[in-house]
DNA sequence: CTCCTTATAGAAAATATCTTCTAGAAGATA
DNA sequence: TATCTTCTAGAAGATATTTTCTATAAGGAG
């Protein structure tokens, strides 16, 4: 076998910055080639169509992101300060790999359950599945009850809070100091006193 | 001539309808004929491009958002309440008008800005002309002053927070409303002691 | 009534996009 | 060396999508 000259991981980089840049209906594989200095039949050689490739540019930013989360260490103890800790990596995170977070936000979950099927669409629909542990321990540390509403308010303080935050200064293109300086005492807001 | 049987508004909602349900790459115009039950030519005749049909359906839901936030009174003695009262009025919008605020968040400004020209690229370049003025205006009240990292504080409580807040209920659905008391508290965790 | 304008209606043409296919190159294996 | 497999390469074919075009209908103006 020839070895491989374009890496995978660079045709889901091309993926990713043409998507950020030109959004979903951009993404067209002629494009994503040509970011890529790859040809066509290339991308056919590693995805079998669009649709896959679109699901696992995205998979690949979500497990990192993710990742991220997991990687902070929850003291049962100290819950909020355990949650403000997460919700800073997140934010970290989403400055660090900016078209990561981008790409999060110009294709949505739903959207690609939609087109996706057979074991795609379980990677899919499974991607949550460990976060969501850390979520419900966060939950009842902090509320003494993990039912759907403690556990709401907790993806809101871990993911939803540090994406928002990030995202218009991802787009910009310039981040200040400020806003990462008051995530902590949104996440606080959110959940204090529950 | 005859009249009109279906509306623009009626096509500006099936669009609207599609690109929330199926995402941006789904949005095509006969799929959008489809939903609104119009024949493709009526389509044309109203928009000259589908490029177009997706910039007009943009800037309707941009137009609400914003109104909605330009109607709440603003009294400078009082910043923060202020600014709390408007973040909420734009919380408040999204969950009343879901389709849009999910519309927001599936096309993107700069990728609309990327597709378009002429006039409607001018409409779509000054979309934030008169709502940066009453951002302007409570980081002055609030800060002391209005310089591009006292303005992104306030545009981050004011929009960033409130579609945080309920972008995730929309996607599911359900809406609590526990997030809704708590962004008052994380409008001022942005804002304080500026 | 007749003409004129505006709109519906959907078929047809023009593009764009996705996918498959064939040819060849380059290392691995025997 | 001969053969096998994996990959590059891009042209060709199959679909999808956008856009144009022609026919028709329906109301208003003269």
């Amino acid at each position: 076998m020839t070895r491989q000259v374009f890496s995978t991981e660079a045709i889901l980089d091309a993926a990713r910055e043409v998507i950020v840049t030109r959004g979903a209906r951009g993404a067209t594989v002629e494009a994503i080639a040509r970011q890529a200095g790859v040809p066509v039949g290339s991308i056919y050689h590693r995805f079998s169509s669009i649709d896959e490739l679109l699901a696992r540019v995205w998979l690949r930013a979500v497990g990192r992101s993710q990742r991220c989360s997991l990687e902070v260490p929850v003291a049962a103890k100290r819950p909020l300060r355990s949650a403000q800790a997460v919700a800073l990596a997140m934010y970290d995170h989403c400055i660090s790999e900016p078209l990561d977070a981008l790409l999060l936000d110009a294709l949505s979950h739903a959207e690609l359950l939609a087109i996706t099927d057979g074991e795609l669409y379980e990677e899919l629909a499974s991607v949550n599945a460990e976060i969501e542990k850390m979520i419900a321990r966060l939950a009842r540390a902090l509320f003494g009850r993990a039912d759907r509403a403690a556990r709401d308010l907790v993806v809101l303080a871990l993911v939803d809070l540090p994406h928002g935050f990030a995202h218009r200064q991802l787009s910009s293109g310039r981040a200040t100091p400020a806003r990462r300086e008051r995530l902590p005492a949104a996440v606080a807001a959110v959940l204090e006193d529950g």
